[in-house]
DNA sequence: CCGACAACCTGTGAGC
DNA sequence: TGCTCACAGGTTGTCG
């Protein structure tokens, strides 16, 4: 589900309530996730100054520690004002001073939870830049010797934090390249058009809070905006926006892939 | 080093 | 209606 706009909607949605509050109580109901959630006692009492993303993760600063929160593919964060008993799949909660309730649900269970006292836990350490601090040039060298497909690389955190099998598509769309594309076949030119619609769709997305195929919500239950928007994904057979030609669907790396075959080359 | 693929889970919708 | 199967927004470990 949650792609960096998406989190980046939790962070904002979350930051005003939660900062300057204390973890009062934690309850884990389910330690099975990605990993085994390990929460040590030292995070009882801490005090929450800062809530921050790095890609896709979730960065909880508090004055003992740093809570990294990954929402896998279902995951999501919700504030309740009241206690309310736990649902299926309501995994953890959070109490925070003041009442406040943060429940995270995660019904496929590949999140991740984990406390770390650096900024900088092993899952974030192999992690490429924001695609915020990536310039044309940077990716460009980083795809030109590479065999893979220009989308399988976007996928991969290592080379640009962040993006997910949504927003690859939608860049690959808006920069006109066929996501097919060898990683060593793009010009110079093409890694610029491509870093500046990746810039592109990411801001317009968190302007609308996001995509809500389903059930993502922001921490206040809010449903986003962005899959209005969509230019490619999902929409298979439907025409193009920019040329009319039908949307193509095909698998690639296992992942579904959207292109306009004639605007795409 | 690189790339392909399986694995980790549950829910849902399509097709029969 | 009920069953089975494929697929879904992500990451990581293994193997060749």
């Amino acid at each position: 589900m949650p792609e960096l706009p998406e989190v980046e909607t939790v962070r904002r949605s979350l930051e005003r309530e939660i900062v300057g509050r204390r973890i009062v109580r934690v309850e884990v109901r389910k330690r099975r996730l990605r990993r085994p959630v390990g929460l040590p006692a030292e995070i009882v009492g801490s005090e929450i100054v800062g809530l921050g993303r790095r890609g896709k993760y979730l960065l909880f600063r508090t004055d003992r520690g740093w809570l990294v929160v990954h929402l896998g593919m279902s995951g999501t964060v919700r504030l309740l004002p009241h206690p309310e008993p736990p649902g299926l799949h309501d995994h953890i909660d959070l109490l925070l001073s003041g009442d406040l309730l943060l429940r995270y649900r995660d019904p496929r269970r590949f999140g991740l939870w984990l406390w770390s006292v650096e900024e900088t836990p092993p899952p974030l350490r192999t992690l490429g830049p924001e695609p915020f601090e990536l310039d044309g040039d940077k990716l460009y060298r980083s795809v030109q010797n590479r065999r893979r497909t220009i989308k399988q690389l976007l996928l991969d955190g290592r080379l640009v934090a962040g993006i997910g099998n949504i927003y690859a598509n939608e860049a690959l769309f808006r920069a006109r390249l066929d996501p097919r594309l060898e990683g060593r076949c793009l010009t110079r030119e093409a890694c610029r058009r491509l870093v500046s619609s990746i810039r592109e769709v990411l801001e317009e997305a968190i302007e609308l809070g996001g995509t809500t195929l389903k059930d993502f919500r922001n921490g206040r239950g809010q449903p986003g905006k962005f899959q209005l928007a969509l230019k490619v994904y999902g929409r298979e057979g439907e025409r193009c926006f920019r040329c009319q030609a039908a949307i193509r669907k095909m698998v690639l790396a296992g992942r579904s892939t959207y292109f306009c075959p004639r605007c795409q080359r």
